[in-house]
DNA sequence: TTGAAAGCGCTAACAA
DNA sequence: TTGTTAGCGCTTTCAA
């Protein structure tokens, strides 16, 4: 025989009282005889009740979930598993979840995991949504020219967005001040003493890319020094390496780099090493995020910091807000300040 | 004015049928007329229905829905976000993600990620379970004596772990042939020549760590070494790093290494190229696992390959026959057999 | 302050 | 093959 889990109905026959007065106790509504919640609440521990999550979100017509998606291009579009795999690999995203979930806990609210990286995938995230499993997402992209968010505001499904999207849309974001940041990387380069300073850039389709070279160029401009060798890299540290093998090839003198993030910085560290260059002696290397990445490369990575945790956890609030939004909260940007982290390789 | 989304009702209005009717064609149930599916897709198509969730969830008992549970013990439990960024950190995680999305994916499922590293967090793993907000739960431990999975069965609350726990409870898990894959390690550093070789182990609490201990002596010993010097470590890089310093000094003719996972291997390259020593020329070193950390070590670490993705995807379909277990399922344990994978550390 | 009762949107047993 | 109907377990008016 299989006992049926306790409903409202059983607790509410336990304690003698209605299910309206069990349901006031257990949601912590006011107006409830000390006396009775002090039975009801006996009735519940007696009982072993525990709120039917589906009965409640039909009613209240709210999941208490939210979606965490990564958003970008399929390498392969037909293993479902590998843009996981790959996205999770990105150091980045450990503290971009430890801060979601340090804002969503205290809330008894876990994330749910998506990935969107094919038009099916993205259609599943907004029927997802659409048929109330989540009440709004929280979307990462790792590409430029991402559909999802422009796909999730057609439908007004509640979203939030890491990093201005590169055509605008009208959706909440939050970003980081890039080419502050890469300012303060110029200016440390430069205060080291380096004088032949190169950068190494993530894809310039990006705007966060973009504007790291933008802010980067523009600092050294104004210390006197407008023409900085450049290489575009991908993000990874293989294509740090290669693009750091491409700066020494044609520009052997180079004292100082800039990697546009840790991953690219560590590559680079490789190439440098590889061609007998000492770190930082005969060349600084700047990262960028502080993720895991900067601590565990070799040197430990003098970086700029993004605060993800925060930045996270902000995007996980404004999406509450949106969500319980009455009147209906306008799209905003909330741009958080970057700051240098100085450890060994500059 | 808030339209508010369309159900059965309306579809079924839009068709001229009953709701009966519209459910079996969204459900995909036979014997309905091939003619009327049609009249029902079109308005389904017409008023964008979605189905709502929480009202099947709450008819099915169902959620769809399941579980990805991290648990551990916190080194802050202050910190509400900390544990998940430091466990996210492991490049082990990637995979396992790979593994549990590439099945749910196909089944229209998304894991909600959870961590249990405190006795407040693993309670509300058990209440989030209870009151059918996921189906079921996925636990990986990162420690020892991890009391959820025994919580969990105390209650027939559907699990499936990673890993044999220390202390046997009732419960499904999938594991590796750990000493088979030792013995592989072993086997192919006697075949590169090595004659002075050491390990580096994880945590001896953990099953895992013990029997890649066990298996690595045991070859060694088959083949005439029956004295392998051993240093803990704890599964990271930095203790991998200096278990490598404690082996050097007390043995300086150590020609090959076996690290009990790839982050360790990863610190023990680090420690010895510090230290002078050629990679693999002077030591050679093999890792296990073949996480992402094996092809971003420099060099690329020679490693023990667990078959994860696969290993996760069957954590996944073993929960799901669990959930469905009519009559309940026993437990079960499923062991993967390694594989050694060679680059250039060994 | 409490209870009665009306749904929330769906599935499934049963009848037609 | 299709429709009718009875809930699933909860929240929330509305009355008392």
């Amino acid at each position: 025989m299989i006992r049926r889990p306790p409903t409202l109905e059983d607790v509410a026959r336990q304690a003698g009282v209605s299910r309206a007065t069990v349901s006031r106790v257990v949601n912590g509504v006011r107006n409830v005889d000390p006396a009775i919640q002090e039975v009801v609440r006996d009735a519940i521990e007696r009982t072993g009740y525990a709120p039917n999550s589906a009965a409640r979100a039909l009613v209240t017509r709210r999941a208490q979930t939210i979606a965490l998606v990564i958003s970008g291009a399929a390498d392969d579009p037909g293993d479902e598993g590998a843009f996981a795999s790959r996205a999770l690999t990105d150091p980045f995203f450990g503290r971009v979840v430890g801060g979601v979930v340090g804002f969503l806990r205290p809330r008894s609210m876990y994330p749910v995991l998506m990935f969107a990286e094919t038009a099916a995938a993205r259609r599943e995230v907004a029927a997802y949504l659409r048929q109330g499993s989540a009440d709004g997402a929280l979307i990462f992209s790792t590409h430029a020219e991402d559909p999802l968010p422009a796909l999730l505001a057609a439908e007004r499904l509640p979203c939030v967005l890491f990093a201005r999207p590169s055509a605008p849309v009208p959706v909440t974001y939050v970003d980081l001040a890039h080419r502050e940041g890469a300012r303060l990387a110029a200016e440390h380069l430069l205060t080291r003493g380096c004088r032949r300073v190169a950068t190494i850039t993530g894809p310039l389709d990006l705007p966060a890319a973009q504007d790291r070279l933008t802010g980067f160029r523009e600092t050294m401009e104004q210390h006197g020094q407008p023409c900085v060798p450049v290489a575009e890299g991908g993000f990874t540290a293989a294509s740090g390496a290669a693009a750091m093998t491409r700066l020494l090839t044609e520009h052997p003198g180079v004292d100082g780099v800039f990697a546009a993030n840790d991953m690219m910085a560590r590559g680079a560290c490789d190439a440098l090493r590889e061609q007998g260059r000492r770190i930082p002696d005969d060349v600084a290397v700047v990262g960028f995020d502080d993720s895991s990445a900067a601590v565990t490369s070799q040197p430990r990575l003098t970086t700029v910091r993004q605060p993800m945790e925060e930045m996270a956890a902000t995007m996980a609030r404004l999406l509450q807000e949106e969500i319980e939004g009455t009147p209906r909260t306008e799209p905003t940007a909330v741009i958080f300040d970057p700051e240098l982290v100085v450890r060994e390789s500059a």
